[in-house]
DNA sequence: TTTCATGTAACTTTACATGTTACGTGATGG
DNA sequence: CCATCACGTAACATGTAAAGTTACATGAAA
């Protein structure tokens, strides 16, 4: 299975926005993610919907920031995903008549859910302001990369 | 990606082995797993080579459990299986130049970790005896199914 | 020496993320 | 008003990995 990494994705443009005045289009963002612009606006799809991010068309158009960086956290970015597996490992059925079957699901379950709930706490603890901050601190005097520089 | 189901189906051919005296040939198992028998072999082959199953050739043969099932962990089954990946998001790039990006993998990457670490700790837990007996729990006074029954 | 059962390579199928092409919609600017 | 820009989206192509299938070799038992 390939490795789900939209989310992964997403927070890398949202940070990149974070830095400088907006609005970005389709094509700079993908230019800068080195990936295709309906790439962007499929996992930007989401956000727009939940208000994250608004988007315009025409001259001047682009995405932009919409929401209160230090409210939404990577938690709520991935819920903006659409809740995609978390987990590469699943159970062979998932409602079996097999007693046997039943009893190997009720085990790995517990340890499945667990670790899912785990990642889903951790990614609420952590907001895009606080993913800011650290990008900041990484930057040091190091001047801010315009991808709107980007030019092909 | 589809979801990897292989730790689930070697569980459930585990399980069911203990349930009765074998050898069971990958015919018998693949028909109780509803599959193929050279998937069977394929998931089969890890754990023959640590050494928690034993096959043989030829007449009567089949394969055989040659371990203490109360000694040894799901995650140890995992490990036989080659440490398949456990979660289905990853970063997009591993190590990227992108500042940006270094923050976000970084994010990510604790959230990760701590979710796989609790994950294997969980399947660390359980002993193959373990599950044994919470099967045992659910039979109750439900007659074991004799998998070697099952005729085409 | 025939039959049975595993071992394994090679190929097909399926599922899904990602990449690409094409075209429609609406906004801006001349 | 119309050419251009940028998003919205459907349709199709690609890459990857699990699962399923076919074919055949190896070795053991009757």
């Amino acid at each position: 299975m390939k490795r789900d990494s939209r989310l992964s994705g997403v927070l890398h443009i949202l940070l990149h926005m974070a830095q400088q005045p907006g609005p970005f289009t389709s094509e700079t963002l993908a230019r800068a993610m080195d990936t295709n612009p309906v790439v962007i606006r499929r996992i930007m799809a989401g956000l727009r919907e939940i208000g994250y991010v608004r988007s315009e068309k025409g001259h001047g158009g682009g995405w932009t920031i919409a929401c209160d960086l230090s409210k939404v956290t990577l938690r709520d970015v991935y819920a903006a995903l659409g809740n995609p597996p978390l987990l590469a490992m699943g159970n062979r059925t998932e409602s079996p008549g097999c007693l046997v079957e039943q009893a190997v699901n009720a085990a790995l379950d517990q340890a499945f859910d667990d670790a899912e709930a785990l990642l889903l706490a951790r990614l609420g603890e952590v907001t895009l302001a606080m993913l800011g901050e650290d990008l900041r601190k990484r930057l040091g005097s190091r001047k801010i990369h315009d991808i709107s520089a980007h030019r092909a």
